[in-house]
DNA sequence: AGATAATTTCAATTAATATTGAAATGATTT
DNA sequence: AAATCATTTCAATATTAATTGAAATTATCT
């Protein structure tokens, strides 16, 4: 029972920072974590796995001054890498690279039209600006 | 002059995607674009490079599940890494790299306190929840 | 002063991303 | 059907980011 004191105070038993049951911190530090419920509390605070790993992956895919022009410009109007390649300055492998990278995060989509394929954001996309 | 008159359409010379001084393009989307004020419009309503860079690199530092959970859990409360360490599960050297990181963007800063060193949000990394 | 606790640093390795340029694809025009 | 235009793909290389584990640092405690 000693034993199950411990787990009501923190929930992991290797955790590193208790001696005798009391979470080892600042004092200051360690009333707040009580008031939010403690370590248990904080942690049943957080945005479950889904949610944060959604988040990092479109954060990752938005991350890099090109991809967000090319989302910004997609904000004004629908448009072909022809337009987009002036956006950015880039080669064209470069820049197809990239719109890649921004498909695959579910930002932007495509439909072909004519001799072009033409990009638009995505609501999603559209979220993120 | 045929000249100026291509830079009033196009503003890069090289642009691929004009022949005769006209973009060649879908006729709906080139529509679209004249209206937002052609190539030149479109460039002129980005938002500009240090505020496209800065962005980027925010979106670097928080693309990451681990360092998105820090963050989440210093909105609670201050904490220091021992806490942390708990909240990602990770060894301490890969926690100590991932606060780098977030200290390096601005995201998060520390004080010391007695044994242990305290990590809480900036306003900029509150204001990215 | 020596021991312990909390955290950081560092060099080495591994893994993930980005860049390059040439070739391939697909649609359109002549 | 050949030529051209718009775009993508691909393999090779380069660059950057993340991981590892051991050693170093800093502060407290005995």
């Amino acid at each position: 029972m000693a034993r199950s004191n411990k787990r009501d105070i923190v929930s992991n038993e290797e955790a590193c920072c208790q001696i005798d049951g009391k979470l080892n911190l600042p004092e200051d530090i360690r009333r707040d974590l009580d008031g939010i419920g403690g370590l248990d509390g904080l942690l049943g605070s957080l945005p479950d796995r889904d949610e944060i790993e959604s988040k990092a992956r479109v954060c990752k895919a938005i991350s890099d001054p090109d991809r967000l022009k090319i989302l910004h410009a997609l904000s004004k109007c629908d448009l072909c890498p022809c337009i987009l390649k002036e956006v950015v300055q880039q080669s064209d492998s470069k820049l197809s690279y990239h719109l890649d990278v921004l498909e695959e995060a579910g930002l932007i989509t495509s439909r072909p039209q004519k001799k072009w394929r033409i990009y638009m954001l995505t609501d999603e996309g559209r979220s993120h600006l």
